[in-house]
DNA sequence: CTCCCAGGGTTCCTTAAGGGGACTCTGTGA
DNA sequence: TCACAGAGTCCCCTTAAGGAACCCTGGGAG
């Protein structure tokens, strides 16, 4: 299939795609983020194919989002969030954001947040870090930045 | 290939990437989004194939992300992000975030983002929507929602 | 009135990636 | 020394992405 590689691309959308764009890569940062930590407890919580679950690992690990390491004398290994995977779990609080109001029906959002700072169930939002105001689509204009290649 | 639908899953995520989470899918958005609206104009500046780029697009209608709307006498269209499409730009300005802090390298961000309200070059901060205060994935706990499966 | 053109797709073929299930390998603990 | 559990590999089949050529429609120029 020959998939594009996007992280030649001069997008930090498309380099993030190339980290975390594959199919079930979301997927795993989310079990790994909820506490299925385990190879055999993330394959069988996705009922992803074995095959493919190693690839997308070996690929997050590689990418540095993901940290392997021996949790056993035996050979046994758990998968954990680094700093930069931790900091991937803002993508998927906006996924599910948006999922809960555009796609949850009338069963309402499947899964709910606490905050751990007002203890409310909430959502987020987005905020410009300089001012704190909200910051949307419509809110802002793009700009050519330093790392634009100038073609 | 057969991909996993997604989309009966009890996870928002899961149901998000049912409809942009297929290759491309995203980078079509944001084209859409800085004002590359048809056909060939997408087809130019991503590079993707015309058969990949039509099921994007239909999806991505089908769904309610994009409108396809007549520009003209002849048979011409464009594609605009409908309220739901424009909402989901805040995943975009996520991943971009992302991007241009564990990405960019030397080079800098590719992009850089006008924040209207404030004037300033800056980005975006995920808020609870209910305190304010920051919400990321340390300070928070997922609980089970009235959508959740009950098997 | 005809031809040409641009936009917006289709069609077809090749190649590679996902699905699924069987098989393997490694240390323990009974 | 045997069974076992965790963590993967291997193999085959199907399907989706890439790529390039082709098609269709309604103006507008000559």
């Amino acid at each position: 299939m020959q998939r594009t590689d996007f992280s030649a691309m001069a997008c930090s959308i498309a380099r993030t795609l190339d980290v975390v764009g594959e199919p079930w890569s979301p997927l795993v940062l989310r079990d790994v983020w909820v506490g299925l930590n385990r190879f055999d407890q993330l394959q069988a919580d996705l009922g992803i194919s074995r095959k493919v679950l190693t690839e997308r690992l070996n690929h997050l690990v590689d990418q540095g989002v993901l940290e392997r390491r021996p949790y056993d004398r035996r050979p046994r290994y758990e998968y954990v969030l680094t700093e930069k995977g931790t900091e991937l779990v803002d993508l998927l609080m906006v996924m599910a954001g948006w999922g809960d109001k555009w796609l949850a029906g009338e069963a309402g959002p499947p899964v709910l947040y606490r905050h751990h700072a007002c203890g409310e169930i909430s959502g987020v939002d987005l905020r410009c870090t300089h001012c704190g105001e909200p910051m949307h689509a419509n809110d802002i204009d793009p700009l050519p930045g330093p790392g634009a290649t100038v073609e």
